[in-house]
DNA sequence: GTCTATAGGCAGATAGAC
DNA sequence: GTCTATCTGCCTATAGAC
């Protein structure tokens, strides 16, 4: 108990990220103001331009930070799951964990927003969908070659249909606010990498 | 030459819906205004009030015409082609041509912004996919049947699978302007169906 | 049907006091 | 860092003339 802590969990800038996440998340960008996140943080929009002189800053940070937590979760399946399958599993139980709290990926919305974002925010989530399909082309390839899995074409192409797979399946299960349709899906697909269909 | 006939095809109100379409579309429900559709047709947007009195009137409209002209493709799909695989080549060549027009799926773009959509606008949307799940259920059973495709599960959660692998993919592909990054994603979705794998 | 004019509200953003 | 006060612009929408 060293800091003398407000209502809610970390620093202002924190707290404001934590905020806009779930309203971008669940709203898009272009669906939420600064006016939002100062009535629930119970401060002025002009203390909000302090942190974040504009909505677009506030937007990389969103996206920075969420790529960067995304990133240390593929570190970690690396690190405790060894087999292919099990990480696939893993990866999708990500998504999932997100539909659990009716949002979808930040940056799968921010892609149907893509054309409206300011400049600086469009590389980011691109970089976003690299890294992903980058990790998941290499555990493929890997579990193509230990015989734990088998598909047609490339590793990058299996990569991005998993990408767009989760990503899509997200989209369309959260209006029907059901994650079973999710998992059901995400076990169709990775059903279809097994070697004993 | 029976009509006298301004710039541009069809009626005022035809002519509202297909620039509001595409700018739902391109820049979503929430990425554009009256001001925007005013100015493309050199109208007033009390003009446009005349048609349509409020955006979710014309959201309405927007969702039945395109939820009508999905369904007119399908039955003519249904029509000409006889073998279940190329009618799923066929269904995923509907959302190439959207994308090819750097367009997402009308319902796709309306799912992100599901939550902040006016009410009446929600159930068509969901009925939307409803009616696509269904059609592809229907293929997909058929073509099982037939010794035609290959799949484990439901031909129900196969058609989710479908959908939303369709849609995601449309989703990621369009940020990187990249037409053969979807049909590479579809090429492995609906490989995975068929029987010489 | 389309216009001018305008209402009323909310958006993102800034200056300057404390 | 957070506030009050304010600006400018855009948004959806309406009244009423033509």
């Amino acid at each position: 108990m060293a800091t003398t802590r407000q209502r809610p969990a970390g620093d202002t800038a924190t707290r404001i990220l934590d905020v806009a996440e779930r309203l971008v998340q669940s709203r898009g960008f272009n669906g939420f103001s600064y006016a939002d996140i100062a009535a629930e943080l119970e401060i002025t929009t002009a203390s909000l331009h302090y942190h974040f002189p504009g909505k677009g800053e506030l937007g990389r940070a969103l996206i920075g930070r969420y790529a960067a937590r995304f990133s240390d979760a593929l570190d970690v399946i690396d690190d405790e799951l060894p087999d292919a399958l099990a990480k696939l599993v893993a990866y999708g139980n990500l998504y999932a964990a997100v539909l659990r709290e009716k949002r979808l990926c930040l940056c799968g919305m921010l892609a149907a927003e893509y054309h409206t974002l300011p400049e600086g925010m469009r590389e980011a989530v691109l970089a976003f969908f690299d890294t992903n399909e980058k990790w998941l082309a290499h555990v493929l390839r890997e579990g193509r070659e230990a015989g734990a899995l088998r598909f047609g074409g490339t590793p990058e192409g299996a990569a991005r249909m998993i990408v767009g797979g989760l990503e899509g399946a997200m989209l369309v299960a959260r209006p029907y606010d059901d994650v079973a349709r999710f998992e059901e899906v995400v076990q169709q697909l990775l059903g279809g990498l097994t070697i004993n269909v």
